[in-house]
DNA sequence: GTCCCGAGAT
DNA sequence: ATCTCGGGAC
């Protein structure tokens, strides 16, 4: 299906470019397969500035997967403020637990048992299997396969794109093949300006908003009833009903928990 | 990115 | 039964 495209120019054309703009990173080179899942994670939603004080803070408080796998989930969203999508957060500290129940502590090396713990899935397993293993897979994030339907010369799919990018792999080189790619697409291939204008009005009504807010809350306090959680939320006014709702949702993802049928809020146990 | 769900295809 | 594909949510 690809087999008209010049692989081997397009290879050494992006490995050579890498070769000379490769940045390092702290997790870059550093094989523990716990600390290749937490960069990844973190870098599904946020940029790597951002994510660099996170990671060396987060690996501070939670040394091993084993002590994330025993720590209480609140104290694992509260090492992860700031980060955003706190779910992820969530499922981290639940593959953390899978992974010692399955695998007596040490995350697995295939793609497809790293593709069944939660918060894990095509990219994410990948770049583990990868990165930690030695694994000779593709990592496909959504600039790679950007850059990837350029050289093929149409969009591709999902599907399409982890095809061509397994294909492509240089034999032995995987990581750095991969890590040339991401990059390339990242720092190169993107020269579309940001979406400077609007569109930021509507995030601040949003429930998706104010369950962040609510778990921001939640994380400075042990407890708090629901009128002091209303209380520390006053730009969503007096709207109770629509707090408790989501406080109800929060609790149903696992995020947030009432104390023992009572109206007190808190982060799980 | 990952998850979940519905829908069409194998 | 298993897989691929939108669509929306977080």
């Amino acid at each position: 299906m690809f087999d008209h495209l010049d692989h081997d120019a397009f290879r050494t054309s992006i490995l050579d470019w890498y070769g000379v703009y490769r940045r390092d990173l702290p997790w870059r080179g550093d094989p523990d397969p716990y600390h290749v899942l937490l960069s990844e994670v973190m870098l599904q939603q946020t940029q790597v500035h951002r994510v660099i004080p996170a990671y060396h803070r987060f690996l501070a408080r939670f040394p091993t997967l084993g002590d994330l796998a025993s720590a209480p989930t609140a104290d694992v969203l509260r090492a992860w403020a700031g980060m955003g999508y706190n779910r992820r957060a969530l499922y981290l500290k639940r593959a953390a637990q899978a992974v010692r129940e399955g695998y007596g502590g040490s995350l697995p090396r295939s793609v497809e048992e790293l593709e069944r713990l939660p918060g894990i899935g095509r990219y994410t397993s990948r770049a583990v299997a990868c990165f930690a293993f030695g694994v000779q897979v593709a990592v496909v994030d959504t600039n790679v396969r950007r850059l990837l339907s350029g050289f093929a010369g149409r969009q591709l799919t999902e599907k399409e794109t982890e095809t061509l990018a397994d294909l492509l792999l240089p034999s032995g080189r995987a990581a750095d093949w991969n890590q040339a790619l991401m990059d390339y697409g990242s720092l190169v291939e993107r020269a579309r300006p940001q979406r400077s204008t609007v569109p930021r009005q509507r995030f601040a009504e949003s429930d998706r908003f104010w369950r962040g807010r609510i778990v921001d809350v939640l994380r400075l306090h042990d407890a708090l009833s629901m009128p002091l959680l209303l209380a520390a939320l006053p730009e969503a006014g007096r709207d109770e009903a629509r707090i408790r709702s989501l406080v109800r949702s929060l609790h149903e993802e696992g995020l947030a928990e009432f104390a023992e049928g009572t109206d007190t809020v808190t982060l799980p146990t």
